[in-house]
RNA sequence: GGUGGAGUGGCUGAGCGGCCCAAAGCAACAGCCUGCAAAGCUGUAAACCCACGGGUUCAAAUCCCGUCUCCACCUCCA
C-alpha cells in the first residue's frame, strides 16, 4: 500500500521494516484538559489505520503516548487547587472513555511520560556525549539540543534553519542560540517537589519533545515504521523529536504521518472564540458510531469541517448501513468471518484499492455504500444469493472501519437486561395489535400507535414478511 | 518574509493526464412499493466543463506560469 509521507513530502510504498510487523507511535494528548473533536479525530485516524494493517495480516505494534507532565498540567492544576498529577489522571480517564465511546481499539502500550524519565535522561546523556545538547550556561538545571549543529535541522518541515525567525532576541537564558530547544526543564521554585527529578544537572522535569522520542525507541526500537500526529505538530514537536533521535544515533521513524485538523463551523477551534467542540458536547448531539463514521468521512489529510449539519448527515449515512445489515441479517442471518483472512477475502476490489491508497476513506466508504444499494436491490428482487454477497462484503467493510453496528462497543449497557426484555414484549404486542387493526382496516387505530411509538422515538418498518421496529 | 496545504453540484466530499459529459453521502423532485407513511429500489434534476487568466499536450479538474482567495505551521512560555 501507499501512504504519504510527510517528510518526503509524496507517496510511498509502505514496506515493513520487519517482515510481517508493523511499529507505529502516535502523539497522544497532553492531559491538561477534556478531550475535543480534534483529539478524537486524530486518535481515529490511526485507529482506522492500525485496523487496515491488522486486516492484511500484518502484526501492529501501536504505542499512544500519555503526557501527564508539562507546563500546563501544572498551571491548571495549581489554579484547580489539586495536585497535578491528579489533575493529570482524571483527563487521561476522561480521553480513554471518550476513544473507547468511539470505538477506538486501546494501544498495544500507552505509556505516560513521567514513567520514563529514566529513558529521557539516558537519551539526555547520549545528546551529551555526542556534543549536540548542554546544561545552560546560566547554570540552572536546563539542558538544550544544539539545533544549530545537527546539519539536519530542518528536514521534516523542509525548512533551512537560517529562515527561521529568532524572535526570542535577549531572550537566550542560558541558551547559545535562540533556536535550541529544551530537552530537559529546570524545576522552577514555584513548582511542586513531585514534578521535580533529580538529576546530575539539578532537579527537573522533561521537556515535551524529548518524551516522544525516549518512549518511541524505548516500545519500538531505535528505527520503527511509523510516526503519526497532528498536523500541528509537525513544528516544532516533530522536527525535534526527528532532530534529538537521529543525533544520538537513532534512525528513528520510516514514515510520517500527519493528519488534518478539524474545523468547527469553517473556523479553527480556539478558546477564544469559544466554540471548541468537545467530546462530550459530540456525543449528546450524536450516537458515537455516527459521530465515529463523522469523523471518518474526509480523507485523514483535509481539514475537516464539523458544520451544523455534519453530524445529522453522518446520521443518516450511517443509518442506510444499519438499516441494510438489519433487513440483510432478519433473512440470512449475521455473517460470521472464519478469521482475519475469510474476512479480508470478502472486500470489494474497489474498497481495498481505496485503503491501500493512501487510506482514501471517502473512496471507500463509496464502496461501501455502493455494497449496500447492490444488497438492498438483491433483497427487493429475492436474490439471496446476491444478497448474501453484499451482506459478507458489507459487514467485513464496516469491521474493518470500526463502523459494525452490531459490535459489542456500542452496547454497552444494553443486549439481554431485563429492560429489554420488557420492551421487546410490549413492542411485540402493540405490533400485534397495530396489524390486527391494520388487517381491519381501523386505520385510525393502527396510525395512533405508529404515531405514539415515533414519539417515543421508535421507528416502526413494514416489511413485506411483518414489521421491524427499531429505536433512533 | 519562509514552509506546506486548499478553492469541484444546494451542502459534505473523492478524483490529481485519457476509463470524468466528474465517485459516494446528505438534501430535492418523480415513479414503484404501502391502506397511508417510513424504509427500500428506480429514475430526474443539480458542477454554464472542476477559483480566474494564459500555456504545454493528440488529450487537463488533473502538468506549467501568473493572479485572486482561504487555511496551517515558523521553537518552551502561545
Amino acid at each position: 500500500m501507499n501512504l504519504y509521507d510527510s517528510k518526503a513530502q509524496t507517496l510511498r510504498e509502505f514496506v515493513p521494516l520487519k517482515a510481517g510487523e508493523v511499529g507505529m507511535y502516535v502523539c497522544g494528548p497532553t492531559v491538561q484538559g477534556a478531550p475535543h473533536v480534534g483529539h478524537l479525530r486524530s486518535a481515529l485516524v490511526y485507529d482506522i489505520l492500525r485496523r487496515w494493517l491488522a486486516a492484511k495480516g500484518l502484526r501492529v505494534t501501536l504505542v499512544r503516548n500519555v503526557t501527564d507532565i508539562d507546563d500546563k498540567v501544572l498551571e491548571k492544576a495549581s489554579e484547580a487547587g489539586v495536585p497535578w498529577w491528579a489533575l493529570a489522571y482524571q483527563f487521561e480517564q476522561e480521553f480513554n472513555a471518550a476513544y473507547r465511546t468511539l470505538g477506538i481499539e486501546a494501544p498495544t502500550y500507552e505509556p505516560r511520560a513521567t514513567g520514563h524519565i529514566t529513558e529521557m535522561l539516558e537519551l539526555v546523556d547520549r545528546l551529551i556525549d555526542a556534543g549536540y545538547a548542554y546544561q545552560a550556561t546560566d547554570g540552572s538545571a536546563d539542558v538544550y539540543f544544539k539545533a544549530s549543529k545537527w546539519a539536519s535541522y530542518g528536514e521534516l518541515t523542509n525548512q533551512r534553519i537560517e529562515d527561521m525567525v529568532d524572535d526570542a532576541e535577549g531572550q537566550l537564558r542560558g541558551k547559545l542560540d535562540a533556536r535550541d530547544f529544551t530537552l530537559w526543564k529546570a524545576a522552577k521554585p514555584n513548582e511542586p517537589v513531585t514534578a521535580q527529578w533529580p538529576t546530575r544537572f539539578g532537579a527537573g522535569r522533561p521537556g515535551w519533545h524529548l518524551e516522544c522520542s525516549a518512549m518511541a525507541t524505548r516500545y519500538l526500537g531505535a528505527r520503527f515504521d511509523i510516526h503519526g500526529g497532528g498536523l500541528d505538530l509537525r513544528f516544532p514537536h516533530h522536527e525535534n523529536e526527528l532532530a534529538q533521535s537521529r543525533a544520538a544515533g537513532d534512525e528513528f521513524a520510516n514514515f510520517w504521518l500527519h493528519n488534518g485538523l478539524v474545523n468547527v463551523g469553517g473556523q479553527k477551534m480556539s478558546k477564544s472564540l469559544g466554540n471548541s467542540t468537545f467530546a462530550s458536547d459530540l456525543f449528546t448531539q450524536a450516537r458515537p458510531i455516527a459521530a465515529r463514521y463523522f469523523l471518518g468521512s474526509a480523507h485523514y489529510r483535509s481539514v475537516l469541517d464539523l458544520h451544523d449539519s455534519a453530524l445529522a448527515e453522518a446520521e443518516s449515512a450511517i443509518s442506510r448501513v444499519e438499516g441494510f445489515l438489519a433487513r440483510a441479517e432478519r433473512k440470512l442471518g449475521r455473517r460470521d468471518f472464519e478469521g482475519h483472512h475469510d474476512r479480508y477475502q470478502q472486500l470489494p476490489t474497489a474498497f481495498v484499492s481505496a485503503m491501500d491508497e493512501d487510506l482514501n476513506l471517502p473512496a471507500a466508504l463509496a464502496a461501501l455504500h455502493e455494497a449496500v444499494r447492490a444488497g438492498n436491490a438483491a433483497l427487493d428482487a429475492h436474490e439471496d444469493a446476491a444478497a448474501q454477497v453484499e451482506l459478507s462484503a458489507v459487514t467485513a467493510m464496516v469491521d474493518v472501519l470500526g463502523l459494525n453496528p452490531n459490535s459489542s462497543v456500542w452496547s454497552v449497557g444494553q443486549g439481554d437486561s431485563a429492560e429489554s426484555k420488557a420492551l421487546g414484549s410490549l413492542m411485540e404486542a402493540l405490533i400485534a395489535e397495530r396489524n390486527l387493526a391494520r388487517a381491519n382496516k381501523d386505520f385510525a387505530r393502527s396510525d395512533a400507535i405508529r404515531d405514539q411509538l415515533k414519539a417515543a422515538g421508535i421507528q416502526l418498518e413494514d416489511a413485506a414478511d411483518g414489521t421491524n421496529w427499531s429505536i433512533s
